[in-house]
DNA sequence: GGTTAATTAGTGTATATACACATATCTATG
DNA sequence: CATAGATATGTGTATATACACTAATTAACC
């Protein structure tokens, strides 16, 4: 009997630890973000910072609300990482003229020349997982992952 | 032409959104750390520390960097994550008596408690992602995310 | 046995994340 | 058109994350 007894015993611990979806997806996301951030240095973008630049990019001009739900991201958690991007002058943020209350974020000529410089960096970390991996395999993850996001936020 | 000069022109930014391994682990990491917290909620354990609570259990005693090792975590972030437990008194970080370099992890009673407590809301966030995605496509993605973690580590 | 290497850990600083709460603006309704 | 409800945002606070640097202890080597 002994551990038995507890709903935590250690056999019980052990598997979650290995069968746990978030604690497998954050295990993964520590991992490969500190890939990428490893491989984006010399373009002086942080991982989260190089996401914000592509997305800001394809969306713009876009407000901070519809940005954050499109990156499943708190809107005060993006308030605060573009403030980073503002300061280096990557991004502008201002408010719109036809809605007072909303604030449009911007890619700036300095943003973009950052992006560009950051670019080849990522498809180097891109290729690399890509080809650890196996492209079918990277490609179903993602499609896996595309679908846990989605249901996560409205299960 | 237009665009087309830039490296990071729409198309490719937009590309990037759906093809990034980064950001979309990270996003869906997001989602799920969302639903995972909520319904931790009523236990006062928030994931990543229901995630401390879960590996200190299963390898007690253990030395932080053989921990954060397992976690795929830098070893100052897992300090520092340990603290909130500590304070509440749910895990105990006492210097070894063979190395007095090692610093040493285990679970208290109380934080045994505490993990007995969150158990059934982690049974109950696992299975609805489990029942939204399906078994076997959930064990697959965790199967991927497995390896991903393993092999972003060394690439 | 003493000096150097390697190992283990903490701090300073910066970014990333989200909840609770407060503020400003807009929209709809009477 | 005044006001109530809805919408868009920011701040305070706490946790999560990691790099650069530093300190202490151990192991290895001569």
């Amino acid at each position: 009997m002994k551990e038995k007894n507890h709903l935590c015993d250690l056999n019980t611990c052990r598997e979650i630890g290995q069968s746990c979806a978030m604690f497998n997806l954050r295990k993964a996301s520590r991992a490969l973000t500190q890939l990428y951030e490893e491989i984006l240095k010399p373009s002086g973008v942080l991982p989260t910072q190089f996401t914000l630049l592509v997305v800001t990019r394809a969306m713009e001009p876009v407000a901070i609300s519809r940005m954050a739900e499109v990156l499943v991201m708190d809107r005060t958690t993006l308030t605060r990482n573009l403030k980073p991007l503002e300061r280096e002058g990557w991004v502008s943020v201002r408010q719109s003229s036809q809605d007072k209350r909303t604030r449009e974020v911007r890619l700036t000529k300095k943003g973009m020349r950052r992006l560009e410089r950051a670019l080849p960096l990522w498809r180097e970390a891109q290729q690399r997982i890509r080809t650890s991996l196996g492209e079918s395999r990277l490609d179903r993850m993602i499609e896996d992952l595309t679908v846990v996001a989605s249901r996560a936020a409205t299960i």
